[in-house]
DNA sequence: GCAAAAGTGTTGACTATACACCCATGT
DNA sequence: ACATGGGTGTATAGTCAACACTTTTGC
């Protein structure tokens, strides 16, 4: 590794502290016409996001992907880096570093629902608990993360199990989107981006016409732009 | 730090070594007709992005900030935080954390070009050096960044200095989008957006009529969408 | 007067939006 | 028969892309 141009001005490598890293991961999911996050009670009354430290010899991606795995019990699901903070530590001239991912996963295992693992459990994003203060701008960033790419790159199959309706991804959007969607538009867009295609199945659930079932054709974020 | 969730499986914490951290920094410039990024002579004839250990006490942020000031002479040039990398060192238990940052800089001060400060220099993004391995996906990275967002919101005025023609803010368009743009529907985009305005003067260079200078209604970033 | 870059409008294609009714089912 | 959500088309406004000539200067 070179350190570049750092003998100037006298910069002291070995004078860090020894940094703690902690992977942060903000789980969200659409629950009916809720957006939710996952979160798991900390000190004080606050709630805070999951993290872990990552095992000797996983990548920070793999730490991220299996915390996933772990608590939504779902195996692919999106998981990307947000952001990571590196500040120096309160006490002394040590450093915390946090890693934090934003993941996006279906409400609903095939079979019922585990509404979380262990002490974690989903909260709505609109009236969330109080927050460990870090946390707060983390969740702020992966919603704005959500909002800005969800209409332009197809990431809504990783909220909805396969297969869904129509009408079901309509409220994913809405919900990311926070506003409402006119219904003949939304399903104008969708079927010529070519992005999904009827099962031939139908759902009936309830007193009205049976819903037809769609998936989507590929499963790679792909932009739409 | 609450570690969440950790105790199953039997992850130990403690069992991580310190990690390494070092701060790298893509600093992109335009020139004439190239997008242009600052690269340092590395081992065995590769080149290296610049990067730096962090100081006791700063951020990570202003650690990139930092040293974008020293090697471009700049001091209020976009910084971006892109990507962090931690994976498991080659040697034993360690892991190696690389924090990556994008940054934009106008080519040339008001006074002069220094081509670089220190042993960096400007090299073409389309035809650089060999660069270290884990460089190329991090440069990769940054210019998918500024191609995405570069029409989106108006980073531009990051690329130029103060004032500007609006022959000059084309050419950046060009270079960092890679295709030939028309020039009336440019302008009139431009000029609807409402982020430039004259400022009455001109500039004369060459034997044909001189150019109207503009410079930015505003130096936040602000999306267009 | 000629070379070289600056500056300027119109048209057609496409995209996005607004909007209201019938359909199939369960009760 | 009625309540419920599923499903469908058209007309308009706005946005985007293509395109060519005149202006002002230095030499």
């Amino acid at each position: 590794m070179e350190t570049v141009a750092d003998t100037e001005e006298g910069r002291s490598p070995a004078a860090s502290a020894p940094p703690e890293l902690v992977v942060e991961v903000v789980i969200l999911s659409v629950r009916g016409a809720d957006l939710v996050v996952l979160l798991t009670p900390a000190h004080d009354g606050l709630h805070a996001l999951p993290q872990t430290v990552p095992r000797v010899g996983e990548t920070l991606d793999q730490t991220a992907a299996s915390q996933v795995q772990r608590l939504t019990r779902h195996a692919d699901a999106y998981v990307r880096q947000l952001y990571t903070w590196g500040e120096p530590a309160g006490s002394g001239n040590g450093r915390a570093l946090q890693v934090s991912y934003i993941a996006l996963s279906p409400a609903e295992d095939p079979e019922g629902q585990p509404a979380g693992v262990g002490d974690c459990r989903w909260w709505s994003v609109e009236k969330p608990p109080p927050l460990v203060p870090r946390h707060e701008r983390t969740l702020r960033q992966a919603r704005e993360y959500l909002e800005e790419r969800l209409p332009h790159t197809h990431l809504a199959w990783s909220l909805l199990p396969d297969p869904f309706t129509l009408s079901e991804l309509q409220v994913v959007y809405e919900v990311v989107q926070r506003r409402a969607l006119d219904k003949r538009n939304f399903r104008k867009w969708l079927l010529s981006s070519g992005l999904v295609e009827p099962t031939g199945r139908l759902r009936c659930e309830g007193a009205h016409r049976p819903a037809r079932l769609y998936r989507f054709t590929t499963r790679e974020p792909r932009p739409l732009d």
